[in-house]
DNA sequence: TATTTTTTCTGACTTTTGTCAATCAAATGA
DNA sequence: TCATTTGATTGACAAAAGTCAGAAAAAATA
């Protein structure tokens, strides 16, 4: 790693950590220490097993027991035994703490306002910090099948579509390809992939159950900022996976040759290329793999 | 500010926070509270003026007179009264101190490091860093007039160099170029100043004195991450500043238009296209300001 | 059923961080 | 020169955060 590299990771570093003070000392003006108001985010975001909690905030169990305590005694929260084991407990917060919840998003939500606004090309800021986000965090994504009709795949759907648009000079109008009914995608014909990180789709792909021998996959899709981190080979392991599980044995996919990535990308994973295979206006590069 | 770009800002933030929560634990691995390490490590890079590291790290005079002492008392720093004004007390590492603060230095290299190598294109993400670290630390920045042969100086004119050879399509060779004489970018006929951000160079520009009656600007630059946030206005608000200062009257510049941002700043900045006064074969834009 | 393990709670700490007022020495200004 | 201001130190606290061992209750296991 050259030097100017780690000085700028460095730099970044020191710019991020002021910002977090910044934040830390906000929360500060609700009159609360920062342990307690850190409790009191987590149960609001919906991570209410105590056990869980105090995994997350890295607490020692005494220490998580008395800030719990002192958040009940204020009447921000509730503490229940769990159904399954009375041993562990549950923590919900009553209607004066989703107020003060709501007043902690507030803030939050002000200081990230705060750095947008004062930007004069947000979009390049947002893109910049998604691809910061997805690389610190990349281990973390996790692989998981939706129904297509979920509101995160049709934003990782709009946003491929939109993206095609661009890269194909004719344009691309997804009304003249084939656009599978949903329940092809959907098992057991089919599953629809969501790659999702910290809460936020970064990528999709789509297994489309035919009645001609073979399924198909369709609406691989990475987000600009997870590009390169090798998510595409994740996704169609996932896929080939689903396929194996619904008894599917053979595989074709078309793509573009306005899309030399992707193209070159499916030849170096074992995919074999194919004479054409439907009269969808767009493709013009087609491709099999046998499980 | 759309809901979308707030929840895409708060995730960065909750990526970046534990990344953050990171290294301060690994800080804690050598033995010493954040406190005092934080100030061992201000005095290492340089802030030896007690009161200068009291005002950085917002720490109240108690707290860091105490500080101060452990660190003494450990035989890191040695503390002296200040030479122009006695009350004051300058800081300074011993040896043993500095071997210290070699230590806490290479656990944030290590970090760094580590952040980079796990990420399969680190130049992309070296870029969104820095775009981010500017975007956040913007108001921050200084500018400061240096010698041309000052190493920052010439980073940022390779930089610029490179990116003219990018985008003129026969190449750039500064050679054939009117490779102004450094005495002539420096008082008193004319100046060389620098953006600076956080250590960091993200922008130049140069004022070269001539004999004819006018003053040129060259070496315009800003840094891909410090785009479209205003900083050539600053940059040329101070070369006018330089240029006023130095009894200059009229100052001339040429561009290219293969650079039509260039060309479109100048004209909504004041400057009047003139017929070429050069023979120099890359420009074929021409201006003139008087002040 | 008896024993062990798990989860939380409680009491009794310590360490770290932050605050405030008093004091002292040096510098500043009238 | 003498009062005032400034920067650092000190004592006396208080709040916040973290640690640890024991106890109680529930669940898991032998």
């Amino acid at each position: 790693m050259t030097i100017d590299a780690i000085a700028r990771t460095r730099r970044f570093h020191r710019a991020v950590t002021s910002e977090v003070g910044a934040l830390d000392s906000s929360f500060l003006g609700r009159g609360r220490p920062l342990g307690p108001a850190r409790v009191l985010h987590a149960i609001g975001n919906g991570v209410s097993d105590v056990a869980e909690i105090r995994a997350h905030l890295k607490l020692d169990s005494g220490l998580m027991s008395r800030l719990l305590r002192g958040l009940e005694d204020e009447g921000l929260v509730t503490v229940t035994a769990s159904d399954s084991d009375a041993r562990r407990r549950q923590a919900q917060l009553t209607p004066a703490g989703k107020t003060e919840f709501a007043a902690y998003e507030a803030l939050s939500d002000a200081q990230a306002g705060a750095i947008l606004s004062r930007h004069p090309h947000p979009e390049a800021l947002l893109q910049a910090m998604d691809l910061v986000a997805t690389a610190l965090g990349f281990d973390r994504t996790a692989i998981q099948r939706v129904p297509p009709s979920d509101p995160r795949a049709q934003h990782c759907l709009a946003t491929y579509y939109a993206e095609l648009a661009e890269r194909f000079s004719g344009g691309f109008d997804v009304n003249l390809s084939a656009d599978p009914e949903a329940r092809d995608m959907e098992p057991p014909r089919g599953a629809f992939l969501l790659a999702v990180l910290d809460g936020l789709a970064i990528g999709c792909a789509g297994l489309k159950g035919t009645d001609k021998g073979y399924a198909e996959v369709k609406r691989v899709w990475v987000a600009p900022s997870a590009r390169r981190m090798g998510l595409a080979d994740l996704l169609m392991q996932a896929i080939e996976d689903e396929a194996r599980g619904l008894g599917i044995r053979t595989l074709r996919l078309d793509t573009n040759s306005a899309l030399p990535e992707a193209v070159r990308f499916y030849r170096k994973s074992g995919w074999r290329e194919i004479p054409r295979f439907n009269d969808d206006p767009y493709p013009d590069v087609f491709f099999e793999k046998h499980l």
